[in-house]
DNA sequence: ATGAAAGCGCTAACAA
DNA sequence: TTGTTAGCGCTTTCAT
């Protein structure tokens, strides 16, 4: 198989002296035939080192055995753990993945679905993609899940996710029985709703405490540019007006070392003076000093979750329209005394 | 396009009155054809949301547009900074990547070889895999480049790394140019020749200035568990045994973080008693007290090199067989005063 | 400049 | 149990 022209189901078909049906019945096990048919064929298989022709395949039978994997940027770590966690998955039920980087753009979003079509491939799963789906842009019989985002879509599309109101809650009332009395929030770039069910845990915290919830205690992060150091800036401007605040809660950790790192370059003692929270358990949770505490977010079951639910409706059955997994408050040096 | 039966080129050329031939040539704007019709084939093609079925194209013209990027973890961040970029080249010029997680397993990547050759995928990328490619398991016709590694095959494999050996050089002269007497080197898991070319360098360096190679002086990090724990565990065994060191060249930043933790835990001082330089330039190191010194290997060069040689096989060039991205050395406060 | 037709490798309906 | 055959959607001779 290393050289030439590849061998077919024909030259395995000729050197079992059997028809290309009977190879193809034995090679999907499914028709009927001889055991000693079987055991000829698959002489002729292995000593031929055929190798199936999925372009021919998936051209008769409307199969791909390719998903496309949406995600906004493999390089951040939270994604590339769901999708290593994905591909494995995928991998063991017999399908390949693509690699979709939108970088945020509905543009090329858009562009990759077409693309998918083209090839044919059996699903598509997308990761913290952007709000609007493009609508009438894959053929409805191609099976959608979304992980860790809340599709707006004509289709009923399922999702995965983790609880975001409940863990924030749970981050923001971690940080009051510690005894802080105003908590900032560092909102991240917001493309998808799920960091706004950040927002809502963050206030029904404070107000389930009777604190106040102040517009200006909410700090943007555009997204524009690296979070961290856009992170970094804002608490550090803030800081400069006079530090009025003794908690922040951050909707990610990666938001939440740049809030470290301003704190520390003011002086500022964590957790002695601000305590502070992240989301999502990231590596660099333990590599600051202070180690941050942060929202463990499981991206494994995330991911696993997410391609049961797919290979589901592949299978033609129909799954939930939400699966929650669950969260944990991971409590460190950064919140706690 | 989002119901029925897909439109095909047969449905276009319907709609514009003309031959599926003619279709294709404008298709494809090869063969000869008058702009009326051009136009009337586009119109037809805009207006019915025409989509080609790449099986199709694949199995008549034995090209599939689709890349196999093989890598041992997608959720390194080394590994994951190459993909995106690769991704991103990639589909620049039309092409869809299939993500492979090896594990470093070389029987994952047996298969895989298999699955991609049956995917009639056009060429493969190695990002830092194992030293043996399999042979004869990836047809002759479809080209490989290997970024990161040096690969051992019959096959003449391009490949595209950083220069390691110059790179480990300049780190430990620039921790001898700090002072250090005594230096450890702590070896990664070494799958791939490249990790032998930064002991090399560590070598060299310590040679030329006429500084003892001592065997137990290279810790080796075996791979099985997470290199930073198991880094963090050798160094603070060979803490125990005294203080004996006064420099580490990690071979990777994991690493570095962990001889990083150890020593701190030791209560020792950085870089005041014992200085360190890390390698790959990831985000780690800035996180860390005292900041990472650490070797820049410029991922999105090595991802761009990479994609270039494969375009270039891939257009029946014949690409250099060794290509050399720059490294830097990159120093920060774990190893200078 | 355009069409008719063969065929890429495979599966499935139909016959035997 | 097995073979024959049509056809999936596309490109590419070969005619015209």
């Amino acid at each position: 198989m290393t050289q030439g022209k590849p061998v077919s189901i024909r030259d395995v078909a000729r050197m079992a002296g059997v028809s290309t049906a009977t190879v193809s019945r034995v090679i999907n096990d499914n028709g009927r035939f001889s055991e000693a048919t079987r055991e000829r064929v698959e002489r002729a298989i292995a000593e031929s080192g055929y190798v199936a022709n999925m372009a021919a395949k998936s051209l008769r039978s409307q199969r791909s055995y390719n998903i496309g994997m949406i995600v906004p940027d493999i390089s951040n770590d939270f994604f590339s753990a769901i999708a290593l966690h994905v591909e494995r998955t995928l991998a063991a039920s017999g399908y390949s993945v693509f690699v979709c980087n939108t970088g945020n753009s509905a543009e090329r979003e858009r562009a990759y679905f077409t693309t998918l079509t083209s090839k044919l491939v059996d699903g598509v799963l997308c990761i913290s993609g952007l709000n609007e789906l493009p609508e009438n842009l894959l053929p409805d019989a191609i099976p959608i899940v979304c992980i860790d985002r809340y599709p707006a879509s004509g289709r009923r599309i399922p999702r995965v996710s983790s609880d975001d109101v409940r863990a924030s809650r749970l981050a923001v009332e971690h940080l009051i029985g510690q005894g802080c009395r105003r908590i900032l929030y560092i909102s991240s770039y917001t493309a998808d709703y799920a960091r706004q069910d950040r927002a809502t845990g963050y206030r029904e915290a404070l107000a389930s405490h009777g604190m106040a919830v102040r517009p200006v205690d909410t700090l943007f992060v555009t997204g524009t540019r690296p979070s961290m150091e856009e992170a970094e800036e804002l608490v550090a401007r803030r800081i400069a007006q006079g530090l009025d605040f003794d908690g922040i809660f951050a909707s990610s950790d990666h938001t939440a070392v740049g809030a470290l790192k301003a704190l520390r370059a003011a002086g500022v003692d964590v957790p002695g003076q601000v305590r502070i929270v992240g989301y999502d358990d990231s590596i660099y949770t333990r590599l600051t000093t202070p180690q941050l505490s942060t929202i463990q977010r499981h991206t494994d079951q995330l991911a696993e979750r997410g391609c049961e639910v797919l290979l589901q409706m592949l299978a033609g059955k129909t799954p939930p329209a939400v699966t929650i997994v669950p969260t944990e408050l991971v409590v460190r040096e950064s919140s706690s005394k």
